[in-house]
DNA sequence: CTTCACGCCCAAAGCGGTTTGGATTTTCCG
DNA sequence: CGGAAAATCCAAACCGCTTTGGGCGTGAAG
């Protein structure tokens, strides 16, 4: 069943049926009606590839998870992010287009996207601190929005992104406010934007009691359980462990605490620990007190305001969106007064 | 620059050129090579909207991930999965379609899909005992390949499976060989037909010894950490309390291994643990030993599965796909003798 | 009674590819 | 060397929709 078929079955010409379908004026409330029914009954979808031929928009939103050979994961904030931007997609009439690439064939893939026109945007995900696909898409001329920032390119673009290193300086803070002076930080890999935002928030914090900490304090990887568990394990075996750890995320937060269990240390008592808490579905660390005190802000949510300012952008608004979302600093149980 | 362009620019007709670059017979190697050189150097890509618009195939493979409006989660196995399959479309010049959907909408969202054509057919996921959608997707004449099973339909369909049943048969048999009479299940949903599965092969090993076992002993929700944990504490604090659990996934895992912590038990001493691990990226369960005791089968490698019939099927070739794959039954720390 | 403005609808020209059915050369062979 | 076969290439139709540029009544204004 397609446009012509209906427009003969209900006796009126193609333009009209279509006009009537997509609600233009030329046409009268009763044909529109009539229309509309009989695509009703007769279960008529126009063809999106038609449409998109016609009109030159793919209706989709690309994107772009690289995988890198070295750890070949993915993250797991990515679904719920992908969750929270799938929602506004389809209630806007959008699809989403979801590309799993090798990281070496990230620029041909945006290349190649833009040129066959299958999406009218993308997200960016996991801006490194110096990101090269930035002004590859804006020489591109694809629409976009960054999922955090890159803090090394100086141009304008929009992103939504959590004040990392505000919230990982507060955090700092709270454990220094709890007398721990031997603070670790599990952080990200190194070279992802966040990872060094929360890096400069917590040497900040340092800095302003002017404590210096070991260099190997501060570890960063992909951040996996395993990730925290090892790490862990190292700083506690040290000869001067450290008494509070910051963790960049809930996941290897479960390995430290495997690590605590294995050298009999309790958290909260013995230990402290602040987690960066993405409010991942299947990790909610919520209840009336959360087991860990965390930096916290939905990646859900997130999502969606990536989507909408993407859609936004499209839509031809130019409102360049730059929103910087602040993370609530939330006690739980994993933190204490630093034992002396 | 468009096909048109590109043939205007090379003196050629647009028939020939597109002939010479999708490798039609009828344009000498000569001129092929020349287009292709254009093609490369003028940075032309095919419209993808056109090319589907004439050819009919859409060149994409949907992915419905059902939101459902009680437990607002996206199970992190789907991250792993998508990866897998990812990887096999990009391979192949597909793209993949992600639609993230509320419950209620699903089949509506079926039925859009195949009638506006954007894609050429589909993963089913979180295939339930008896799941309507298997049915509709038949109905509408679209190609489609079901991660899982559903017990309750009669109908042929393409599929790639575990064995759940022989995996947690096997599990059970092993705490039984280890002494333990008091084993728990931590399942999944129980109207999921893999949770089924398990529950069944669970039932079946100790309907084998002659055990009965509490009616709560058999726990179903969906895979958290906290529902891990909740469940966990439940069960130790009866005054029968399991020496074992099986666990149906490493997250809710975690949650047990938190309330044992909460409980001063010692894993794989005082309580055994065998989880299904799906080899999640972010939660291995590796290393000479790994940490939990498990049947083991790898998400992303079914996913890859999936895609490879799924593009078969569409292909043409059909070759009716239903694959049982076996988990591996993997030694860890967390099993142990039952105390006396 | 024109004339003009609407209101409603339609024919036809794209959008950018693929594919059918020739047309024109080349090549091959007796 | 002539004619058939093979090798190349092309014009035009088509995929299913949108959109431009009218056409045709009808009622109001002049």
């Amino acid at each position: 069943m397609n446009l012509k078929d209906l427009s003969h079955h209900l006796g009126l010409s193609p333009t009209t049926v279509s006009r009537a379908l997509n609600g233009y004026p030329e046409v009268s409330e009763r044909t529109r009606a009539r229309v509309h029914e009989a695509a009703e009954r007769l279960g008529y979808a126009p063809s999106a590839r038609a449409m998109g031929l016609a009109t030159g928009r793919a209706m989709a939103i690309g994107h772009i998870l690289p995988l890198s050979s070295e750890h070949e994961q993915v993250n797991p904030v990515f679904s719920d992010f992908i969750a929270g931007a799938g929602e506004v997609y389809s209630g806007a009439g959008y699809d989403l287009s979801l590309s799993v690439v090798r990281d070496e064939d990230e620029t041909a893939t945006y290349e190649r996207i833009a040129r066959r026109g299958t999406v009218d945007g993308v997200v960016l995900h996991g801006p490194r601190v110096d990101d090269p696909r930035i002004a590859l898409l804006q020489r591109l001329g694809l629409p976009f929005v960054v999922h955090g920032r890159s803090s090394a390119v100086a141009r304008d673009y929009d992103w939504i992104d959590v004040n990392n290193r505000r919230a990982f300086q507060r955090a700092t803070d709270l454990l220094l406010d709890l007398g721990h002076r031997r603070i670790a930080l599990l952080n990200g890999l190194s070279h992802m934007d966040f990872a060094a935002r929360r890096l400069a928030g917590y040497q900040a914090a340092l800095a302003a009691r002017g404590l210096e900490l070991p260099e190997d304090y501060v570890t960063s990887g992909e951040m996996t359980e395993t990730y925290g568990h090892a790490e862990a394990l190292r700083l506690l075996d040290r000869p001067d462990p450290p008494t509070a750890f910051l963790v960049a995320s809930i996941i290897p937060a479960l390995g430290l605490r495997r690590a605590l269990e294995d050298r009999g240390l309790k958290m909260g008592r013995d230990i402290s620990v602040v987690i960066h808490d993405d409010e991942l579905s299947y990790f909610r660390n919520a209840g009336e007190v959360p087991a860990f005190s965390a930096t916290r802000s939905s990646v859900r949510a997130a999502g969606r305001l990536c989507a909408e300012a993407l859609l936004a952008a499209i839509a031809g608004e130019r409102p360049k969106v730059q929103t910087l979302l602040e993370a609530e600093l939330v006690l739980g149980l994993s933190t204490g007064p630093a034992p002396q």
